[in-house]
Formats: C-alpha cells, sequence, structure tokens
DNA sequence: CTAGGGTTAG
C-alpha cells in the first residue's frame, strides 16, 4: 500500500519533471520568432510519441505556436479537445482569428466565453480584432460593453481602442471626449496610451490644424517619449503634406531610428518630391544606416513614380549586390514594387517576368501587374488576368473600369461598373470616376446624369476624381452649364480640375472665356502645367486668337519652366496654319528643337486643307504616308482638300490609293438622343427604320437651301466625293444623317445635339451651317473632343473648325 | 493570451 503510493507519487513528480521540461523547451523555443516554431511543433512531437499528454499552460503555449505558425485549424483542434478551456487559451484562438479576418469566428469563442470568466485581456484581444480589421464602430461598442462589465480598462485597451477610433472619428469633439476617459482611467502618462492620443489627434488634424499643434503640445510634454512617439509625430507631419515640420523633428532626433528614415523617405515620394526621398536615401547610405525591406520598396516607388528608372534599376541592382538573396525571396513588397518600376518604365513583359518568378504574390502583386496591361492598353491581356486572379479587390475593379475606359470601351467599362455592383461591391469614388470617363467616351449623356446622382447618393459629391471625371463627361456630351456647374460646387480642386472646365470651354467654341478662365487660374495661384498649355493652346486656335496663342506659347518655357513637346509645337502649328500663316507655320518646323512628327504634319495638312494650300499640303501629307502609311486620316484630309478646290479627279485619285493600299476607313457613327432613347446612326445607315423618311427629308432640304440661295463656295457642300452624282441631296454621312433625324423628330425649339465619334468632315461642317439658317434652329455637333454650336447660318468655332 | 509607427497596386 505504502509502496504503491510511493510509486504513483514518483510516477507524479517524474510527469511534473518532464512537463516542466518541455515547458522549458518552448520557453526556449518561442521567443526567437517564426523559425523557432518548427523547433517548437518538433518537441510536440516528442511529447506525442513518448505518451505525454500535455495539459493546462503548456497546451496553451502549444495552441499559440500552432497560431503564430498559421496553423490555426490545428490549434483549434487541441482546444477543442479541451474538456473545459480556459481564458487563455480562449484569448489566444480569439486573437489569431482577429489576425487572419475571421471576426465571425473569434466573436463567437468571445460569445461562447462566460459573463464571469471574461477579463481585460479577452476584451483587449477583440477589440484589437475589429481595429485591425476596420470596424472601429464595433470596436468602440466592445468597449463600452467591457465598462459594463465593470472591467477596469488597462493601456493595451486603451491603446487599440484608441487606434480604433482613428478610424472612424470625424470630429474635434469626439476626439476630445476621449481624451477625457483617458484621463479618467488614469493611465494618462503611459507611452504607448499617449503615442495613440497623439496619433487621434493627428487624424482629427485633417477637420482642424489646430489640432495638430494639440498633438505637438501632448508629445512636447511627455515624461519620456519612445520611437514610436517620435514616428508617430513625424508621420503627422508627413500625411498633412507639411514635410519642413517633419523635417525639422527629424533633424531634431538624438538618434535617428530607420523607421524614422522610413517615415521621411516615403512622406517625401507620397508627396512627389523625389529628389528629396533619394538624397535621403543616399545620406541614409554614407551614415551607415541599415535598409531594409521598407526603405527600398518606397525608394523604387519613388524612381517608379518620377520616372527615373535608371536609379530604380541601379536600386534593384544594389539590392542583389548586397542581400545576397536570390531575386523571388525579397519580400513581396519589394517585388511589387519592381512590377510596378518595369511597367511604368514601358516594360511590361520584365515587370511580367519579376512578377511570374514571385514565389509568393497577393493582391497588389496582380493589380501591379494587371495596371502594367492595362496602361499600355493591353487590354485582352487584362481581361484573362482579371478573369483568372484569385481574388479582387475594389482598386481591381476600378483599375480594369477605367482600362476599359480609357481604351475606347465604354460600353465594356460600364457593364464590369454593374457587374461589380451586382456582386455585392460597393463602387468607391475611382470605380464612380471610371465609369463617369466611360460615359464621357461613349457621350452617354443620360447614363452618366444618373451615375452623377448615384454618385451623390453615395456620398462622394466632394471626391476630387469624380469632379473631373464629371466635367469632362458633360463637356464631352455637350452639357457646358452642367460642367461648369460641377466646378464651381467642387470642394477641392487640382490643376486637372482647371484644365478640364478651360478643355470644356475652349472645345464649346468659348475661347475667350478659356483664356479669361486660364487667366483666373494664374492669379489664383495654381501654377499651370503641360495639359493646361495643351488646352490653352487648343483654345486659343478655335478662337483663332493667334497672337494671343503664340505668346502663351513664348511663355511656357520662360515663365513656367515647361519645355514645349512634340503635342505643344503640334497645337501651335494648328494655331498658325487656321490662321493661315504658312510662312510662320514653316519656320517654326524648321526651327524646332527635334525632328517634327506626326501630329506636327497632321496639324500642317489640316491647316492646308482649309485654304487650299496645296503644295504644302501635298508635302505633309507626303511625310505623313511616310510615317504613318496605315493612317486613314491622311487620305481623307488630302482627298477633302482636293476636293474642295474642286479637283474631283485627284481627290478620287487619293481614294483609290487608299483603298489599294488596303487602308481601312475607320467607321463613323453619330448618334442623338430622342425622348428618353438614343439614335445611332452608321455611314450610309440603310438599316434605321426611319432612315428613308431622313433621306426624304435631306432631299428636301437640300432643295430648299439652294432656293434660298444657299449656294456653297464649293459644291462639296452636297456632294460626297465618292457619290457626285447626286446634286441636290445632301450626301449620307452619319451626322448629318443624325442631324436630320433630329430636326425631323425633335419639337421646335429644342435645340439639335449630335454626337460624333470621330472628327467631322468639311462638308457637314458647312452644310450645317446652312440647315440652322434655313429651319432657324440650333445645331450642336460633337467633333470628336470638341463642340461647334451652329445657329443661323454660323458656327461658334468661326471657321476654324 | 492582448496594444501602438514606417512599405507595395490606380
Amino acid at each position: 500500500m505504502k509502496n504503491a503510493a510511493l510509486a504513483s507519487s514518483s510516477l507524479f513528480t517524474d510527469v511534473r519533471a518532464t512537463a516542466n521540461r518541455y515547458a522549458a523547451l518552448l520557453q526556449l523555443c518561442c521567443p526567437q520568432g517564426p523559425k523557432s516554431y518548427s523547433l517548437a511543433r518538433s518537441v510536440h512531437a516528442h511529447m506525442i510519441t513518448s505518451g505525454f499528454r500535455p495539459r493546462g499552460h503548456i497546451l496553451n503555449r502549444l495552441i499559440d505556436i500552432y497560431c503564430k505558425s498559421r496553423n490555426i485549424a490545428y490549434a483549434r483542434h487541441l482546444f477543442d479537445a479541451i474538456p473545459k478551456p480556459d481564458i487563455v487559451a480562449r484569448t489566444t484562438l480569439i486573437s489569431a482569428y482577429s489576425v487572419e479576418g475571421s471576426l465571425k469566428l473569434a466573436r463567437e469563442l468571445f460569445d461562447g466565453t462566460p459573463v464571469s470568466v471574461r477579463d481585460t485581456v479577452s476584451y483587449n484581444a477583440m477589440i484589437t480584432g475589429y481595429s485591425h480589421n476596420g470596424d472601429g464602430h464595433s470596436a468602440v461598442k466592445l468597449f463600452s460593453d467591457m465598462r459594463c462589465d465593470c472591467l477596469r480598462p488597462d493601456n493595451f485597451t486603451l491603446t487599440s481602442v484608441l487606434s480604433a477610433l482613428v478610424l472612424i472619428v470625424d470630429d474635434e469633439l469626439q476626439c476630445q471626449q476621449f481624451h477625457c476617459t483617458v484621463v479618467k482611467s488614469g493611465l494618462e502618462s503611459v507611452v504607448s496610451v499617449l503615442n495613440a492620443l497623439i496619433s487621434l489627434y493627428v487624424k482629427c488634424a485633417g477637420f482642424s490644424s489646430s489640432l495638430m499643434n494639440s498633438a505637438r503640445r501632448l508629445f512636447d510634454a511627455m515624461p519620456e517619449k519612445d520611437e514610436l512617439s517620435w514616428t508617430t509625430m513625424i508621420t503627422g507631419y508627413v500625411k498633412r503634406g507639411d514635410l519642413d515640420a517633419a523635417r525639422k523633428l527629424f533633424d531634431g532626433m538624438t538618434e535617428k531610428l530607420e523607421v524614422a528614415w522610413n517615415a521621411m523617405i516615403s512622406g517625401y515620394v507620397h508627396h512627389g518630391f523625389t529628389l528629396e526621398a533619394l538624397e535621403m536615401f543616399k545620406r541614409m547610405r554614407s551614415e551607415g544606416i541599415q535598409f531594409d525591406e521598407f526603405t527600398y520598396t518606397s525608394i523604387l516607388s519613388a524612381c517608379a513614380n518620377a520616372g527615373l528608372f535608371r536609379h530604380g534599376k541601379q536600386v534593384h541592382a544594389y539590392i542583389l549586390r548586397t542581400e545576397a538573396k536570390p531575386a523571388p525571396d525579397f519580400s513581396l513588397p519589394v517585388n511589387n514594387a519592381l512590377v510596378t518600376l518595369y511597367w511604368k518604365n514601358g516594360k511590361v513583359d520584365q515587370a511580367r517576368r519579376v512578377f511570374d518568378r514571385m514565389l509568393e504574390r497577393d493582391l497588389v502583386s496582380w493589380n501591379a501587374i494587371l495596371s502594367g496591361y492595362v496602361n499600355s492598353g493591353r487590354i485582352d491581356e487584362a481581361k484573362i488576368l482579371f478573369e483568372e486572379m484569385p481574388g479582387r479587390n475594389l482598386l481591381t475593379w476600378t483599375v480594369m473600369i477605367s482600362g476599359f475606359a480609357q481604351n475606347g470601351l465604354g460600353e465594356e467599362g460600364l457593364r464590369l461598373f454593374n457587374r461589380m455592383r451586382i456582386e455585392g461591391i460597393e463602387p468607391c469614388d475611382y470605380a464612380f470616376t471610371g465609369a463617369i470617363i466611360a460615359c464621357a467616351g461613349l457621350g452617354a449623356l443620360e447614363h452618366g446624369r444618373q451615375l452623377h446622382a448615384l454618385l451623390v447618393r453615395f456620398g462622394y459629391d466632394s471626391s476630387l476624381s469624380a469632379g473631373n471625371a464629371l466635367m469632362t463627361m458633360y463637356a464631352r456630351c455637350g452639357a457646358v452649364e452642367a460642367a461648369h456647374h460641377v466646378f464651381l460646387t467642387m470642394p477641392y480642386m487640382d490643376s486637372v480640375s482647371w484644365n478640364a472646365m478651360i478643355a470644356a470651354l475652349g472645345q464649346h467654341g468659348h475661347g475667350a472665356q478659356a483664356l479669361e478662365l486660364f487667366d483666373r487660374m494664374l492669379k489664383e495661384g495654381i501654377l499651370p502645367d503641360r495639359i493646361t498649355f495643351l488646352t490653352v493652346l487648343s483654345a486659343c486656335s478655335h478662337a483663332g486668337l493667334v497672337k494671343q496663342g503664340c505668346a502663351y506659347f513664348e511663355s511656357m518655357d520662360r515663365i513656367y519652366g515647361i519645355s514645349p513637346g512634340e503635342d505643344h509645337y503640334a497645337r501651335l502649328i494648328d494655331l498658325l496654319c487656321r490662321a493661315g500663316k504658312f510662312s510662320e507655320a514653316k519656320n517654326v518646323i524648321e526651327t524646332m528643337p527635334f525632328q517634327p512628327g506626326a501630329p506636327v504634319w497632321e496639324a500642317l495638312l489640316a491647316g492646308c486643307r482649309i485654304h487650299g494650300n496645296m503644295d504644302l499640303g501635298i508635302q505633309a501629307a507626303e511625310r505623313l504616308f511616310e510615317l504613318m502609311p496605315k493612317h486613314d486620316g491622311t487620305y481623307i484630309l488630302l482627298s477633302n482638300m482636293y476636293a474642295n478646290m474642286g479637283q474631283w479627279g485627284n481627290a478620287a485619285e487619293v481614294r483609290k490609293l487608299m483603298r489599294d493600299r488596303g487602308v481601312k476607313k475607320e467607321p463613323g457613327c453619330s448618334w442623338i438622343e430622342v425622348g428618353s432613347k438614343v439614335h445611332v446612326f452608321l455611314v450610309d445607315d440603310t438599316m434605321h427604320p426611319e432612315v428613308q423618311e431622313v433621306y426624304r427629308y435631306l432631299e428636301k432640304l437640300g432643295l430648299e437651301m439652294r432656293k434660298l440661295g444657299y449656294i456653297p463656295d464649293t459644291k462639296y457642300v452636297l456632294h460626297d466625293v465618292e457619290s457626285e452624282h447626286k446634286e441636290y441631296a445632301l450626301s449620307t454621312h452619319s451626322e448629318k444623317l443624325a442631324v436630320a433625324f433630329g430636326l425631323l423628330k425633335l419639337p421646335r425649339g429644342a435645340t439639335v445635339r449630335v454626337l460624333k465619334n470621330l472628327r467631322i468632315c468639311g462638308d457637314c461642317h458647312t452644310a450645317f451651317k446652312f440647315m440652322s439658317k434655313v429651319v432657324e434652329r440650333e445645331i450642336v455637333v460633337r467633333d470628336g473632343k470638341r463642340f461647334h454650336h451652329f445657329r443661323d447660318g454660323e458656327c461658334s468655332c468661326g471657321n476654324y473648325w
């Protein structure tokens, strides 16, 4: 009996000793991070083979280890086998589920815990779970539940709930209320709590800038600061765009942390100060501070954004040289940044190679390569990628929608936008932007209006990008007033907004108003960019303001330091040629700093066509044939030039040449809204049910115009080059069909608005002037990107069409 | 067992 007792007690101490050994072993394994988890798992394996059944805190430790090595399912399996799991085991799992994003599972466990057992730590884990997953409201709700359970919040609680508040807080008052809560808890001098409080104030400084000073006062008054206090403050300034203040603080740090360097670099990158970012990077190296993957990622993206590809490749080479790791082993973000670097450098295939070699990919990687294809116009490949992707987020949809929109596939873009909504994904303002741009391309005014209404309902009415897109959409659909209304009501504007409005005015023939707006832009201290000048030059051109246009062109480099590119030169040539100033144009072409390309020659040819400058026109056409032999526009311009001068034979000759060379004419189409229905017309549209009626009407109009003496300067008005026998009928261009249809079907007094996908031809332009006179109606026609308003025999563009 | 900063895609 006694022996038996002795034996069992020695067995007991034996088990205890074994347990202690295992506990000590696990203790040794754990603090060394993920690499030691495999070690810990073999300790567990040893337990199993030697018949030792872990219980209590050893089992909890094991559960934690499996959670940390991302094998939550097995951890759960161990957990489920415990008859009465304690609060520590529960909290471990709750936290693991939260980190993984499985909030429902976490909450189930939490709710399954008897109230009497719940402690502050388990609440903390749950609150953190919500805050990590962006659900600030639930975190705050739980915080108040916790106080109902009479549990005292500790510093963990406060830091978590404060960081949750950062997500949802939207005014100063809430911020101060929480400050009081913190003070009442008596933890207001704990460093981590103060840090979190500071970041709350920093966030609120977005609403009221005085709060930045409150944050700074808290910071300055801290009895001791840790590395985080500094970085919170520095990033606070960075996020507000106050890089000087950030830099001052950074320079004042006695001991500069890696993190602070990275914060400064990413701040510079984000605000476009690439050179400063690079300079910091160099200084880091000269001061012997170790780069980490954050540094590399920021600096690579700086190079990608600023187009400094040579520097980017140098950094890539540097990583390869110093890190002694094979490329695919770079951390995920570094590889992602490399993908971006390469596609932004126009090397999609190289980007794809980096992408293909990566050992692990996340959504960012997929989105990066998708953007690469979209931005290089390789929509078909992008489409395949989009369907194959393992997951999608808002950005994915947005990239794809704007990809379609910007590559002339507006309908597909809108379809995707709808599919996104059907799949229950709430569009962000950028997704709306893409869809609105799709409407702009399609000239779908009614659809655009509906999207505008929806946008407002979603609460995005102050979005900058959506506002800019709306202006463009309304302008491209002929609704300048609506565009102007958006312009006036936008709370935030950038140069794009100004450019869009200036363009809207210029495109509609309001050249003088466009220039007025440009002057206002300058007075308000907004710096013009390359696009602004393109827009302004076009406006001058359409309004015939040659002198002013030349002056603006000249001021580009002299005042604003923007050297004119090829497109600017093309606009200048266009401006001069439309005004018939050919010797000046020739002079510009001969003295420009680079070889003139297609856009310049095309502008010259178009000007020659207007003024019948045959010799120069033929020269320009020859250059264009060399540069892009398959471009249909050149043939059409040239044949129109001949036809305009009555040289029908030559005109037909050019058409023949075009056919012989197998050049396809881009199919033109026009459309018009009558009531809520959109009618689309194609060239020689015999399919349209009412087209016979339209033909007869056109014929009648032609006769009437002749009878009233509106004989055009050239016979061309009543003709098509290819059907010159229809002496009195207006020829069947899609825009003429559409306008005639509108004149027939729209009530008297209503303006006829027609959209044409391509440029309208001279024939139609002249015809519409007469038509507007004969029928006493206003006719508005979109010509590619701009608009002509025909009224009483005149056009808003003068003759600079 | 629980907290807080810096990175990547438009």
